[in-house]
DNA sequence: ATTGACCTAGGTGTTGCGCCTATGTTGTAG
DNA sequence: CTACAACATAGGCGCAACACCTAGGTCAAT
């Protein structure tokens, strides 16, 4: 029966991370009758210790809050964790891509830089580099906006 | 002089996305006198545009502001530029690291899942797979907290 | 005059907490 | 016994960049 600082400090999380999760409905710890304190047993340690392991597998709150409901009816969350899985694969790997492309993008940028001088703002443009830039990329990347 | 959803469509933006970044001062339409509409000049329009060449190349409307403001002061905002951005390359070369690890993880544990069972959750455990991958996945990785 | 498309200000919701307030509780040292 | 630190509580704001909604005023065309 543990309190929400010793359960924090037993997994290594904050104890404002621990009340989160249980406003969230995502712990359900006893009260302490005298003073109201919440109170951890082992079950709600080990529903903690499944929550934080979703998490390193980059499910939200709302997934893991999804999966526990399943689990509470009895049903098997397997099938649930699977589905959510394969999403979570496939956004991070967008993800990846996008970042990717950004990265491509700055890097492109910052060569053309190398070679610039810097420039007061004139009433004209704001920066100098990245206008230079933008007409740059508009000519031979698909990165514009082709609006009418 | 444009309306908010005539500059917004022009530049392919949504009319909240405008209000929005003109609620942060990043621009200060004028206003029609006899109804309060705002009303974009070709100034605010060259403003709205570094704005979004540099939202592509990865900068927060922070950045952006930041950026903004030396310029109105008649100051060069190249250098703050260049090391805004080499800000973000060195950010997003971290989250596509973190990206890629947390996809590691994620597809090594599809895989040693596609030979487990689905099972209902007992009152032990919650998911059978992912506690089965948190053991697992602790032993041969650093991904681990370590805890006293 | 009506209708539909536009405008305004302002508020809420998203995600996962961190931080702060104001106040009550517990445990230990003097 | 008391003072003080370290803990607890509920509740609320802040973050990023908008999207969406409300309630109401405006405008152009029919």
């Amino acid at each position: 029966m543990k309190t929400v600082t010793e359960i924090a400090k037993c997994f290594n999380v904050s104890a404002d991370a621990i009340r989160h999760y249980t406003k969230l409905g995502l712990l359900s710890p006893q009260r302490d009758s005298t003073n109201g304190y919440r109170r951890y047993t082992i079950q709600e340690e080990r529903r903690l210790s499944f929550l934080l392991s979703a998490k390193r597998l980059g499910l939200s709150l709302k997934d893991i809050r999804e999966i526990l409901d399943v689990a509470t009816t009895g049903d098997s969350p397997c099938p649930l964790v699977r589905k959510l899985i394969d999403q979570r694969l496939a956004a991070i790997h967008e993800e990846i891509r996008e970042a990717q492309k950004l990265m491509a993008r700055i890097e492109s940028a910052s060569r053309e830089w190398q070679t610039l001088d810097d420039r007061a703002s004139s009433g004209e443009g704001v920066c100098h580099f990245i206008e230079v830039w933008d007409s740059v990329s508009a000519i031979d990347g698909p990165t514009i906006l082709e609006v009418g």
